[in-house]
DNA sequence: GAGTGGTCTAGACCACGTT
DNA sequence: ACGTGGTCTAGACCACTCT
């Protein structure tokens, strides 16, 4: 009989999609809904609070908890690193470095890491492949200030990404996607044909408010991002 | 002096970020961290729950709580109604219905949305502009066995988004993402050029385990989404 | 001022999974 | 068997914000 904050937050949930609570409509209290489902005010107020995050009901102190009229709807992806993402299809993962350069960082990526003139950066062009299949095609830049020990390592072996996540595992980023053509030699990469429409992924990474690494990630033709939400 | 969850969670978050509490390392259980803390068990349980959550750490009964080895980051992403997209971004909003047609849902239709051989459906081809500019074109296909009511609706001023949104707010959906070339037409409707990269979302939803809308929304050239994690 | 959600506490019991 | 996290309780005080 006593319910449970999973109970209570999928009874709550089902009179919000069955219509019976109306979009912009109140909901009764913590107090009223604790007494309602035979539980304490807690229970309530975890299975409200996680409603409330996950976009479906707004909660304001003194005016109380509405259904919300327009449900912002948030979809969760998960950032994964290209090998996992390979292996867990089942398919063989292989990385081959393309090219490893030490540079002085091009204006318009100092514009984007916020670096120095003539600030260095080891640029990195790498391949990943699925079942011996172009997968992803990776462009990356490291700024050599923030890891200088980016200098020394040499990546034939490990990518960069699996380094970087060993070097600084927790970091804050930006990532954005977007659709880009293929030029000739994107297209030779990929094994693609120039002009195709590839998924694009690029993201800059911050560590302690400085950024470390910009890279680009341009799928093979065709790929998805699906999740469910 | 007394610590809040939030004191706990951003001291623990800092030890991570920091190294101190290296990948893979065991974190001290909720009584110790309590009495660190001076806090109580619930008060770390709540910090750690949500550390969890979000991918950092990784919890077992009896096992303990260790840092993520590789962690799982996760993106969020807000899915938004494309008027609100556009006017937050400042720009006067502008809907226009193309085409409107009960036709027979054709194959591929039938097997994404697992309809009966016949069933009729509502085709749509709408466009939404930002600032008279052409922001999305939107090929939506509404299953009308599931949602009858849409037959009597025009679409003429009110764009299907916004009408589905209010037939049935809350609704399971599969989202993806891709990239596809713009064809003579498309490329027509968004002021592009034939062969343009265009970013394209696909749609899936169903209410009470039934499929009812599915729409590919394709964005000018150039769109890009972004967010921060 | 008063009503609502936000959070904390001290304790309790349970579920799970390792040992 | 036992240690860990998962959850619930009853009560308390606080913070916000609406009237």
């Amino acid at each position: 009989m006593k319910a449970t904050f999973r109970d209570v937050k999928a009874d709550i949930l089902e009179k919000i999609t069955s219509g019976t609570w109306q979009p912009g409509s109140l909901i009764p209290n913590e107090l009223d809904l604790a007494e309602t489902y035979g539980c304490a005010r807690a229970t309530v107020n975890r299975a409200m609070r996680e409603l409330a995050d996950e976009g479906l009901i707004e909660r304001r102190r003194k005016a109380g908890t509405r259904v919300r009229m327009a449900p912002v709807r948030q979809a969760r992806f998960d950032i994964p690193i290209v090998r996992q993402e390979i292996e867990e299809q089942g398919a063989a993962y292989r990385y081959f470095l393309v090219s490893r350069a030490i540079v002085a960082a091009p204006d318009w990526l100092r514009a984007r890491l916020t670096l120095a003139a003539g600030a260095e950066v080891l640029h990195l062009v790498c391949m990943h492949y699925a079942d011996g299949v172009p997968y992803q095609h990776e462009d990356r830049w490291i700024n050599l200030d923030a890891l200088p020990q980016a200098r020394d390592a040499d990546f034939s072996e490990l990518g960069p990404n699996e380094w970087l996540v060993s070097a600084i595992p927790y970091s804050d980023a930006e990532i954005s996607f977007s659709a880009t053509l293929a030029d000739a030699e994107m297209a030779d990469y990929l094994g693609s044909t120039e002009g195709a429409a590839l998924f694009t992924v690029e993201r800059l990474t911050w560590w302690q408010d400085k950024a470390n690494t910009y890279v680009r990630l341009s799928f093979r033709h065709g790929h998805r991002m699906t999740t469910r939400y």
